[in-house]
DNA sequence: ACGTAATTGTTTCATATCCAACAACACCCG
DNA sequence: CGGGTGTTGTTGGATATGAAACAATTACGT
């Protein structure tokens, strides 16, 4: 949003430094026990700099979060803007492919028990999205259509966590395939 | 220097900013080639910062070979004062660790043939340093010491050019241990 | 060879960040 | 229970850095 004006380089970096930072604790120990000293220390920034860009650390995971789920749904419209339309959801991969590239983080909230935030986020980005998808034709509806969306979403994010949980053992490629196939038996 | 006021983590953070940046650049293109606007660009810092700190790349590059020099010289000096004088010269596993654990930054001097630079001042350190250790004791000089402390640095200098620029094939305690027999087998 | 573009140092003003200090609160250990 | 210790937000003044502009030079393509 207003991205006629370019922020200030000193913001960028301080604000991608303390999430770095931040991830970094968050995957060596428990998210109650992180400490804003902490943070600050690591990502080599004063104390009050990271207060004045997040007001405590509930919030700077939630910026976290809403970034990475952010980008997803970038990925996702500007695809749809140019699409072939093959079937009713798009090719997996480039999804797989953002998780690659960013699976340091995906694997932190993944292995974090006590993030419900992030799963719920996900989950429903995912489901709204297919719903979505799933409206569009003249579909008999012999299923809910939210119900079904939910079934694929949860599906499709457990797919995703065991990937990326287990380092990630097959490519993008391989898991995109994967996913399409399972999703065209199911219907949609 | 100066080691009571702790300079400003911004300065700090700026300054290793734009090294890291020089140096990534100096192993991917000629130096007469990089510009200050490629550094601070990579660096994420604005130009004038990089003209704060440094008259130009030259004094750029100096600085970057001052410091691992001195870097070098203290490690060398603080293992002098608790020394068990097993023979003359010291350990050589400490030196290769360092340069193992800095090897991005050597890679990148060695493989510029332009740098004659860093390989004088390395080349002068060392012999002035090997010279010091063959005068103490009283041993009757029948080769020169001076020429006697040339050529052996040289010889370690090319060891370790070679061993960098391998990749660096062998642990740091194979290389120390090549390193000391070769050494005391010229009666250093 | 010419002209356009890029780079270089340097300056001015705005501002993000620093450091230090503070009171309030939480934690933990004896 | 009490007190030492650490964390939390928040301030104020100092300063490093940013953005933008500038003239002077250099590099480069046609």
């Amino acid at each position: 949003m207003e991205s006629v004006v370019k922020t200030d380089r000193r913001i960028l970096r301080s604000k991608q430094s303390i999430k770095k930072s931040f991830l970094e604790l968050f995957s060596e120990k428990d998210f109650e026990h992180i400490t804003i000293n902490e943070i600050a220390e690591r990502a080599n920034v004063n104390r009050g700099t990271v207060y004045l860009h997040y007001h405590d650390k509930y919030d700077l995971l939630d910026k976290c979060i809403e970034e990475h789920i952010n980008a997803l749904i970038t990925l996702c419209t500007n695809r749809e803007a140019n699409q072939v339309s093959e079937g009713i959801v798009q090719d997996p991969k480039p999804i797989f492919d953002y998780f690659h590239s960013h699976s340091p983080f995906f694997s932190a909230m993944f292995s974090n028990q006590r993030v419900f935030l992030f799963r719920d986020r996900l989950l429903k980005f995912i489901s709204t999205n297919l719903m979505v998808k799933m409206e569009k034709p003249g579909t008999p509806p012999d299923i809910d259509i939210e119900i079904k969306a939910q079934f694929m979403a949860s599906a499709f994010i457990g797919i995703v966590e065991w990937w990326i949980l287990h380092n990630m053992p097959h490519s993008t490629q391989f898991m995109a395939d994967q996913v399409r196939n399972l999703f065209e038996n199911n219907h949609v």
